[in-house]
DNA sequence: TATGTCCAGTCGTCCATACAACTGTACGGG
DNA sequence: CCCGTACAGTTGTATGGACGACTGGACATA
């Protein structure tokens, strides 16, 4: 494995190649959980860059949870299960390409309206700002999955009643359109069960179980973007979440 | 705002102090979500610190989520709602302490015993391993909240049969008996209806609208070291989230 | 006016080095 | 045999410097 080449010409940074190579030694059993991973010094000597540039690909490996460190031992290959799958923010149609299903929608209404002040508050608008507003029922595999019921401030993407087709990828429309990258989101979950005309619409028996979301999505400068509710069926859907125990140091 | 100090001698390191520093002045509202955070320069300056140093500190303040860098124009405040009470990984004790609630328990079970497959699979358990098992009803202000079954590996906790109170913190005996960090844990929940023997236990009418979880923890390392089943009750718990969109770079 | 050029400010990457803190092992003295 | 010391290897923190890439505005030019 020694005859490691890396691209100095390459817009890609160094640290980056040096993560991806162990990410791919790590993930094709090259290097097996509990092992060691190359020490930093090692790193630096091997490929020739920095212990700063090593440190950095050893850092991001354990940022992404595919290693861990400890001071004084070394850099270890971490026995977690897997580093997919695991719950990012994906947009409807994302989650369902993922999935291997073509996702269809059945637009309900799609309008530019006064907000709730919930919404309204969600959002940080000011006053008298209007949203547009798209209701959905969202179709995986001929079945309804969910009502999707979103919310976007209308000075953010003024043209989208005219030019977005509002069966389509709301996400894709905003990053092709207006240059708007979802970031992160906010994201409520209750279990409850449906009403009558959830019911009607998913296809299902009233007081069936439902999940119930509410989402608030941010542009990475923490602008909110989008606000969400949304009804799915209990018997079609999961939330897979990894939760990390972030202890605060409290000086 | 310039007088400030930092503790050379201090164990909490530079780049701490200055994160901590910003950290305030964000939330006391004395930069403004929006505005430019002091430069990597700036605060190389002004606190006689190296830029690496400096950067090391907006970097940390990034991945907290409290301010975005934009290369060639600065480091802002985002304008994001909060960055508190988001889920985080904590036992239901702590969750409980949290909210200012005194949790209490009935034990209905606490013994050692040959797991099911699935247990086994997920706590990378050899064949004829066994697991301490403990399971609870949970009770926060004098009201059940839910039902949990907790898998550990009896290699890693040996005596906890002998040596844990069954009502007490779990998390807390593993980390003050067995230097047992619980580090993050993969989550799956899903909407349900509670069955005739869970509603009982929890108090409410058959077929009420319930939280599924499966959890599965991990130390630090990747070991995995409990596995939990649990059933809430809907009308007393919801699940909160923070989403990251995490683009994978595909080289 | 419109356009292109230059420049200062900023973050991203990378380098070489140094010391502190911690771990595990080897060694020697009691 | 037990215990402390010394040491090599590792990560954590910090310094100081360098260059590249990008942004936004000032300025000159067409």
């Amino acid at each position: 494995m020694a005859a490691v080449v890396l691209d100095r010409q390459s817009v890609v940074p160094l640290y980056f190649q040096i993560q991806q190579r162990l990410s791919e030694q790590i993930r094709s059993g090259e290097l097996k959980p509990g092992e060691l991973v190359p020490s930093e010094q090692e790193i630096s000597a091997r490929l020739r860059v920095s212990r700063m540039t090593a440190r950095q690909a050893l850092k991001s490996l354990c940022s992404r949870g595919l290693a861990y460190s400890q001071r004084g031992k070394g850099t270890f290959v971490s026995r977690m299960k897997l580093e997919k799958n695991f719950r990012q923010l994906l947009s409807f149609s994302e989650e369902m390409k993922d999935r291997g299903s073509r996702p269809r929608s059945k637009v309900l209404a799609f309008k530019r309206i006064h907000p709730d002040e919930e919404v309204a508050e969600a959002l940080h608008l000011g006053p008298a700002e209007e949203v547009i507003f798209l209701r959905r029922v969202r179709i995986a595999d001929s079945a309804p999955l969910c009502i999707e019921a979103a919310n976007l401030p209308a000075r953010l993407c003024p043209e989208l009643l005219e030019s977005f087709e509002p069966s389509g990828s709301l996400y894709r429309e905003l990053a092709e359109h207006y240059g708007l990258q979802v970031h992160m989101a906010d994201e409520v979950a209750e279990a409850s069960v449906a009403t009558g005309a959830e019911a009607k619409l998913l296809r299902v028996r009233r007081r069936s179980p439902v999940f119930r979301f509410t989402r608030t999505a941010y542009l990475h400068t923490g602008q909110p973007i989008e606000f969400v509710e949304s009804t799915y069926r209990g018997d079609r859907c999961k939330v897979v979440n990894r939760l990390t125990r972030h202890l605060e140091i409290v000086s």
